[in-house]
RNA sequence: GCCCGGGUGGUGGAAUCGGUAGACACAAGGGACUUAAAAUCCCUUGGGGGCAACCCCGUGCGGGUUCGACUCCCGCCCCGGGCACCA
């Protein structure tokens, strides 16, 4: 009687002896075929490995360990992003240092990230608490400080009330902070350090072609970078001052019959006549202190004052009143914009609001008049306004009469440019990237201050900076970091005069941190660089990088800027740091998002205890297309578990190698080969995972009785099923008697001629729809096909004596007879 | 509002350069084995009709193109994600 298969016995034997044996350590300075495996590092939260995180990394595991068995030398790191406001906002809610809670819950990680089974090289951890790491964090903002790259700057932060700090603008959901979705997040006034993205804007832009990325991701980027074209115009005030506009719609000037500066413009004291000003005043106050969610997402009832000025429209010449209003914002463009109320829903909202001029300068194409005959839009009840499509062409707009709004805008461009009041320009959504953090936990930023010499960076030799372990690293309603609290630590020498300066008290963001740890990874260990040059140029930049479309945007952008900042510097060869992306899907309980609050939350530990890790990890590549998610059903994985069983019972009773081979097995056997490698290559598990579940069918019913299942389909079996069940297919490599691991066996290879059918199945048609089926040879003709098509009984009830009228041949696929 | 995905049996999901819809698995029902149960193995399983060979209907809804549409086009509805007064 064989032994039954035993998970929990096998994995802990093969975890062992992988251990031993190094089998998951590449050699890193020797590979002479490297593959960097990445996957996104987890934060190492209190509450443990979430099944999220184990799908994520299950399914790159997978990839590498194919890469392996495709003969190369696989990279597979795995990290931990301790740092930052969700470890901080525990500890502050436990009331524990996070430095006292960290290390045990990375201890954990670690545990359950061995008892997964992934290809993880230890040897080369990290964690972006460890000083070893941020030391080096430090020097990438002293790098970017020399270039020019960090600025400090005064700028309206989202500040969040309860997390008493504030927020990218990433953290702010709909107004309201992430973390505390009850609490606005309220507009505040910092100075603080930033990253100069915006620099870049276009070259990421542009590089995003070149990426073999997931298309959804590449979208997102591109819409978060945010590029438009159009026209920076100048209206001029009698007294002289020139006020840049920035429009798309520069062929719709002449109908621009008013302007809008945003409250916070710098020009709004200069603009306001005095009778206006009281009413100026207030509403500017009003609308600076509104937070953010009154102001970018309350009901969006336009409000704004009549700054008593005027100013001259460049291309009629006429004087059109200046307005401030808050639906203009002052990040974006020049802060101030010209309104054309005909052409634009937000201005026409607006000027019919207050009761401002309404100018028609386009006229819908296709009309029987374009000309300015307007009554084809009339006829449907209103005047058609606003009309926004750039469908239609130019009217009472001078010379410009009759021109297509898109030769407009290059047309009047031209002609505003040539009188110095106008140029084309183009605008993007970017910001830059603030990364000071008025917080506790995270890598305090090596500036000092000092009264003679201003910002003086922390020379080299004294980074670290340390993190002091302060018991008090609770924020408080000051604006300042913890750090500044304590004098002992933030009064530092100027490292250039000697005298007494001061530290920077904020810390950096998380995202920094991850911008960087993948250049890190194969560096670990080395304490005279951030990364070894020969290392960075024999692993990266990354082959492979599998992760979640929520950092689409943040953790990806801001790993693209650091990585071309450091290019830029000389310091990279390369200047974008992923090859290749795939974002995973997401997996969801019983149809819906898992959570705490709603009870649905899978825990591994619970589920690799009872069903092992190898048959959990199949489940879940099993339960939909890996690119896609899908939904995770307890029913559901003792269907694998069968799978995993009968495999076993199959590697338990194997015959003579020598045995004749089913021409029919080997056949599948190629069969199988193709589809699982394609699958695999194209993230397709759930596919892959059925089709060995077609061929050990296969296998199943050929060797009924004592016969036993012939070691030269087997062998290839359980290779396929490396990947996805490493430990288990190990212990059936020994069982089936061969030596080593079967991680160092090779990939099978498919050849086609074994893989092709001598039998196959055409469908016959009549009228489209399907009346018999034929078992032919491959290649057929068509002539044949239809010489036994019209043979067939069931075809020929439904020709009867028709007249055929047309037949339409697919080679070894169908036969259409229309009649 | 805009930009991406996605809607297929009782369930998770297969199949899209247009060509056999429902692979694989779950659940359910029946049978074998067993003193019995579990486990295992075998069979059935989209809906409807027929004794049967077979026939009709069927991929969110409504149109269209085609010999042929889950797949392409037009117009909608619903679900998930992203962006959102960005001029």
């Amino acid at each position: 009687m064989p032994i039954s298969y035993d998970p929990e016995m096998v994995e802990l034997k093969w975890r062992q002896r992988w251990a031993e044996r190094r089998t998951n350590c590449v050699d890193i300075y020797g590979a002479e075929r490297p593959y960097y495996n990445l996957m996104m590092f987890p934060y190492p939260s209190a509450e443990g490995l979430h099944v999220g995180n184990v799908f994520a990394f299950v399914g790159s595991d997978i990839h590498g360990r194919y890469r392996r068995l495709q003969g190369w030398d696989v990279f597979e790191p795995i990290g931990f992003d301790a740092f930052g406001i969700h470890s901080e906002n525990y500890a502050l809610k436990v009331n524990t240092h996070p430095a006292n809670l960290i290390p045990a819950n990375i201890a954990r990680f670690r545990e359950q990230l061995q008892r997964t089974g992934l290809m993880v090289n230890w040897d080369h951890a990290l964690a972006t608490t460890d000083p070893a790491y941020y030391k080096w964090t430090q020097w990438i903002f002293l790098k970017l400080y020399e270039a020019g790259h960090a600025v400090k700057k005064e700028a309206p932060v989202n500040w969040c009330p309860e997390c008493k700090t504030v927020l990218a603008n990433e953290q702010v959901v709909d107004g309201y902070c992430e973390r505390h979705p009850g609490t606005r997040v309220h507009q505040r006034y910092l100075s603080q350090w930033f990253f100069t993205i915006t620099k870049f804007a276009e070259r990421l832009l542009e590089n995003l072609k070149t990426l073999d990325w997931s298309e959804s991701t590449r979208t997102m980027q591109a819409n978060w970078i945010g590029r438009s074209e159009g026209a920076e115009l100048i209206f001029e005030t009698p007294s002289g001052t020139r006020i840049p506009v920035y429009t798309t719609r520069p062929d719709t000037v002449f109908g621009a019959t008013y302007l809008v500066l945003a409250p916070e413009h710098p020009l709004v004291e200069e603009m306001t006549a005095s009778e206006q000003q009281a009413e100026v005043g207030r509403y500017r106050r009003q609308a600076i202190q509104k937070d953010v969610v009154t102001r970018k997402v309350g009901d969006r009832e336009k409000t704004g004052v009549f700054t008593g000025t005027y100013a001259r429209n460049p291309a009629t010449g006429e004087a059109v009143p200046i307005w401030i209003a808050d639906y203009v914002l002052m990040e974006y463009g020049t802060g101030a914009i010209m309104a054309v109320p005909a052409h634009d829903e937000r201005d026409y909202e607006f000027a019919e609001k207050f009761g401002l001029e309404i100018r028609r300068v386009v006229a819908p194409t296709g009309g029987p008049d374009p000309m300015g005959e307007t009554d084809q839009v009339e006829a449907d009840g209103a005047d058609g306004l606003p009309f926004i499509s750039w469908d239609g062409v130019l009217v009472n707009s001078g010379q410009f009469d009759g021109m297509s709004c898109a030769e407009a805008v290059v047309a009047i461009t031209e002609w505003l440019d040539s009188q110095a009041s106008g140029k084309s320009q183009v605008q993007y959504r970017l910001h830059d990237w603030c990364i000071s953090r008025q917080r506790y936990w995270g890598p305090p930023i090596p500036i000092i201050y000092c009264e003679k010499c201003g910002n003086v960076p922390v020379p080299e030799r004294d980074l670290p900076v340390l993190l002091p372990e302060i018991d008090d690293f609770r924020p408080d309603e000051s604006g300042l970091s913890p750090l500044a609290r304590h004098e002992e630590w933030y009064r530092v020498e100027c490292p250039q005069c000697g005298d007494l300066g001061s530290r920077e008290t904020d810390v950096s963001d998380t995202f920094l941190d991850s911008s960087w740890y993948y250049l890190r990874y194969p560096s670990t260990g080395k304490d005279d660089c951030a990364f070894d040059a020969e290392l960075s140029r024999r692993w990266l930049p990354v082959d492979s990088y599998i992760g979640g479309n929520e950092h689409a945007v943040l953790h990806l952008m801001y790993s693209r800027y650091i990585t071309m900042v450091l290019h830029d510097l000389g310091l990279l060869e390369f200047d974008e740091p992923f090859t290749r992306f795939r974002a995973h899907g997401t997996i969801v309980k019983d149809g819906a998002k898992m959570s705490k609050s709603r009870g649905n939350v899978v825990v591994p530990d619970e589920y690799i205890a009872k069903w092992g890790a190898d048959t959990f990890r199949m489940y879940l590549m099993f339960l939909g297309p890996y690119l896609e998610g899908g939904d995770f059903r307890d029913e559901g994985i003792a269907g694998i578990r069968r799978f995993l069983d009968r495999v076993w019972a199959l590697s338990a009773r194997v015959g003579p190698a020598s045995g004749a081979m089913d021409r029919a097995a080997v056949r599948k056997l190629h069969q199988t080969i193709k589809k699982v490698s394609d699958d695999i290559e194209g993230l397709h598990y759930n596919t892959a995972i059925s089709a060995l579940m077609e061929f050990s069918n296969t296998l199943r019913a050929g060797s009924s009785g004592d016969a036993g299942a012939n070691p030269q389909l087997l062998r290839p079996l359980i290779i396929m099923l490396a990947p996805f069940a490493p430990h288990f297919a190990e212990e059936c490599w020994e069982r089936i008697g061969r030596g080593g691991s079967v991680h160092d066996a090779s990939w099978p290879t498919f050849e086609e001629e074994l893989a092709r059918a001598d039998q196959i199945e055409v469908v016959v048609q009549v009228n489209g729809r399907v009346r018999a089926r034929l078992r032919v040879s491959p290649g057929i003709s068509q002539e044949e096909v239809l010489g036994r098509a019209l043979n067939d009984d069931g075809v020929r009830r439904f020709v009867g004596g028709r007249q055929i009228r047309k037949t339409i041949h697919v080679q070894d696929r169908l036969v259409n007879i229309v009649v």
